[in-house]
DNA sequence: CATACACTGACGTAGCGTAAACGTTT
DNA sequence: TAAACGTTTACGCTACGTCAGTGTAT
């Protein structure tokens, strides 16, 4: 289980304390035997953990269909839950595409620098012309470039709560 | 700085402590006073949190500049940390993305259900001829239409640890 | 002066990691 | 029999949440 899921043994075991996974049975001398769709489901809980949700939300997901009373009803139910997810999902992507976005545009700004041995590093990277000439420098370009007052000699200009 | 970056004024304050923020002074009355750059560099550690980094890989990362020698140092040292982290994402992003598909497919195929008042539900969907007709159900369709050995009665067909 | 807001401890929480001591499987 | 692996118990860790009690900003 732990081994195909990608997961260790801890959070196989945290799982079942959890009540999200059931060993079928355990052997004479303890070991848990799991059935087959047990791994389909920790494989499930695994990505859900992995795009950000908490164990309590899926848990709610994993509980739909025994919490309804008729297949239409857990139709229903599960389908406004996986809207709702799918939609999460959906700003989930765009946040890291943007993330990714910035960060490729500062590892491609930032090959001007490669060359540089100017004295004005670190403190004065701000006036290089080199940087001057690039229109709007992406976020992490800023933030990892500036100065931020950080080192004494330079910093941001307004100050706020 | 909170509100301007969706963050509580715990984080904030907390990352003081960890030494990713520093307020330029305080007002007399002891209340945190940042400078605009230091907003940026909150927006941006709050993104690479919601991209899964540790906040010790944040650090790293913040502290690429001020832990060179010279501007081609720290732009070497930058491009190969940034580098890895985009090819991250970039995993990270298919596994979101995957994840979506499947449920939206499973979203999808579960339409079917929305008029089900077979009395077999929930115990035993799998003989439904509405989704046995369906191809290959997505896993998270599976998972969550499946008894599971949950309810008595049915269950995954083999075992292993 | 009132109301909203921020401050400093301090303990609580989620989701595991990790080590110890031991039993099981192969 | 030895090497590899699994089990329980229990404490540790990260990244904050959530009070309480008090002072500050407007």
């Amino acid at each position: 289980m732990a081994r195909h899921s990608n997961n260790t043994l801890r959070t196989v075991r945290f799982y079942e304390e959890e009540g999200i996974l059931r060993p079928v049975r355990r052997t004479e001398g303890g070991h848990r035997l799991f059935g087959k769709s047990e791994l389909e489901r920790l494989m499930l809980v695994t990505d859900m953990r992995a795009a950000g949700l908490s164990l309590d939300e899926i848990k709610q997901i994993l509980a739909v269909k025994e919490s309804a009373a008729s297949g239409g009803e857990a139709s229903k139910m599960a389908t406004k839950v996986l809207a709702a997810k799918i939609d999460e999902l959906r700003e989930k992507l765009q946040e890291l595409t943007r993330l990714q976005d910035d960060l490729m545009k500062t590892s491609d700004v930032m090959s001007v620098c490669l060359e540089c041995h100017d004295p004005r590093f670190p403190l004065d990277c701000n006036s290089c012309a080199r940087l001057q000439a690039v229109p709007n420098l992406p976020r992490s370009m800023r933030v990892l470039w500036s100065t931020n007052g950080r080192m004494k000699g330079s910093g941001g200009s307004g100050e706020s709560a």
